[in-house]
DNA sequence: CATAACATGTTATAACATAACACTATCAGT
DNA sequence: ACTGATAGTGTTATGTTATAACATGTTATG
């Protein structure tokens, strides 16, 4: 359980709170209910539930944690539930995966579709979504010989401010 | 069992196959041996034929293809036993990980350190690993607002030209 | 109000990965 | 050679992540 037991962390380094996350968590539910309703989707309870529970804290939960904490409100938790729901918010651009973490996280830019690339603290597991200009970061061309890109995955892994001061590795 | 069932695939599209084979496997196990010799470390009989498992056909093998494929070979096939060498092999830039498919594959360009980036055709599960500057792919700053980039994983999955000719989606 | 499409629930199991500890081999210093 | 440290491999058990398969419920529409 080396890499893998805790998510916690609280730490606070630029990039990862450049933002009020009180409006962030009212303009995403806003955002993703309008989505939705122009689009003839269904904004379940459980699926609304589901991404509540992601923004909230806006930091990335495993499918098993989000299963918990659907539990404790009154929801299924079997696992093919959690599941279902993050592929179609996923399909949909509201909820990311963090391959490295195998956890999930809502989309900090849900409004212009995107290509989004993610810094992961390795220590305290904080993640940041990035814009692909502000960060120096570009896929200059996703076609590459004929190779249509359908999505892509960027994640850079590292430690962040807080976490290089407060220790020594 | 969707997405995870098969890694056959047998497609070519150049980006697929711009190298010879016979010459890259044959230069490959002369690198690693070099590698190790030189920094001391061993290239044991377990190691040699994890990397000849991968870097034989070419293609990412799950950890448990790996572990069949050694107990075929005469070595033990418990899981530590892969992990670990993966581990080993991944630590020295020999084998990446292709989170997308939680499989691994050898090293394209082991004699130059590289932040590696891979195409995936999600049809054939076919992959290359491609140059930064010439797939027009560029992580300029791996430097953002202060934190340091440790690693990065960039992976682009989409359809190759042959999966792409052979069928209508 | 039937029915097709969508959504959720449930059980079981597959696929991926690590912990913990035992044993063996290699090598440096005496 | 002996001793102890280090590294490598083996084994069992278990933890973690994800899907298959099928049952049931719910919703939109004709």
């Amino acid at each position: 359980m080396a890499k893998k037991k805790k998510r916690e962390g609280k730490t606070t380094s630029k990039i990862f709170d450049d933002h009020d996350h009180g409006i962030c968590f009212d303009d995403a539910i806003d955002q993703i209910e309008n989505y939705f309703l122009k689009k003839n989707l269904q904004f379940t309870p459980l699926r609304r539930k589901v991404f509540e529970i992601l923004i909230r804290d806006h930091k990335p939960l495993g499918a098993y944690e989000i299963l918990e904490a659907l539990g404790r409100d009154g929801f299924s938790s079997s696992p093919p539930i959690a599941y279902r729901v993050l592929d179609f918010l996923m399909e949909h651009g509201f909820v990311h995966k963090i391959q490295g973490l195998n956890a999930f996280i809502a989309c900090s830019h849900p409004n212009h579709s995107h290509s989004p690339a993610f810094v992961i603290c390795r220590k305290c597991e904080k993640v940041a979504e990035v814009d692909e200009k502000k960060s120096g970061i570009s896929f200059a061309s996703p076609n590459i010989d004929n190779f249509e890109v359908e999505k892509t995955t960027v994640e850079m892994t590292g430690v962040c401010t807080t976490c290089s001061r407060a220790a020594t590795i």
